[in-house]
DNA sequence: ATAATTCCTATTATTATAGTAGTATTTATT
DNA sequence: AATAAATACTACTATAATAATAGGAATTAT
């Protein structure tokens, strides 16, 4: 029950370009380096993002990463959906065809909460709740010397 | 998010020990056959299992596998961490020490948050609550040519 | 024209999962 | 005591997914 490193990569990052919304496009290195992430992989984790149009990308110099929306309109959800695929915890719970015992097996419809009680849960949180979380963190912790979020 | 087929196997090789609670022992050939998994890798899925006191093994001719309490008192949870280990999405949840970022990382919390629902879901379903569900499954499609649970 | 950036594709290393195999040990039955 | 049937234990292997790394193409502000 992992969650990928994609998965926690693209939160942070879109955690940044939050934090960065409406001042302009952020670039990937600066966000790398701020989160400890290594360029080229971000870069790969990013992409399916801006296909489905939650991040705008602009290319050449001074081009950069930034939202589409508002951080209130992205939800984890979005987020690790995007990256990850599907929640399902086993592949019948998407693919009745995946398993030939899906009419008498109980242990699906389990999987099969387990999936929607996630989904919940990750679809209550969006970004500007982070945010908002984080500052109260820093305040909280009184630490001025962290530069990265 | 997927759940390890050891988890899977295990959950479905426990509910027929539910079923087969107070008859006598069980034979792994037995659980594997009905539930279609591999004998050799069934049996290191279960062993852990035994380790914990939720099944009792008898060696030796008619010997076999059955469980240690009453299905009631064996939730879903209790099989899952054993054959799968922690249910914490990211591995900082269960060991700050694993990043050096858990003071001022906002989506611990969240990983935190989703690992607490899942084991709270498990919980609150053990053997004897799937034992009924398969129970009513069956009359209800009213098939009577499944052997296999 | 240049430098800075994203875009795209291919390759590789590492790890975890899932499974196979073989032998040792135990025990009921005859 | 011998035998057959079962679990216990240990080692190995194949496969797939993850997590990168690498390099060049395309785009754009200056």
């Amino acid at each position: 029950m992992q969650l990928s490193t994609k998965a926690r990569y693209a939160t942070r990052a879109m955690i940044e370009l939050a934090f960065n919304y409406g001042k302009g496009p952020m670039q990937l290195k600066e966000i790398a380096r701020r989160q400890d992430i290594s360029e080229k992989y971000l870069e790969q984790v990013l992409f399916p993002l801006r296909t489905k149009g939650y991040i705008y990308t602009q290319k050449g110099s001074r081009g950069g990463y930034s939202l589409s929306m508002a951080p209130e309109e992205i939800t984890l959800y979005d987020i690790i959906q995007t990256v990850e695929g599907s929640l399902a915890p086993v592949a019948c719970v998407d693919n009745a065809g995946a398993c030939n015992r899906v009419d008498i097996c109980v242990t699906r419809d389990v999987w099969s909460r387990l999936k929607n009680i996630v989904i919940q849960e990750l679809k209550s949180i969006n970004l500007a709740d982070l945010v908002v979380e984080q500052e109260r963190k820093k305040k909280e912790s009184g630490s001025n010397i962290m530069y990265q979020i």
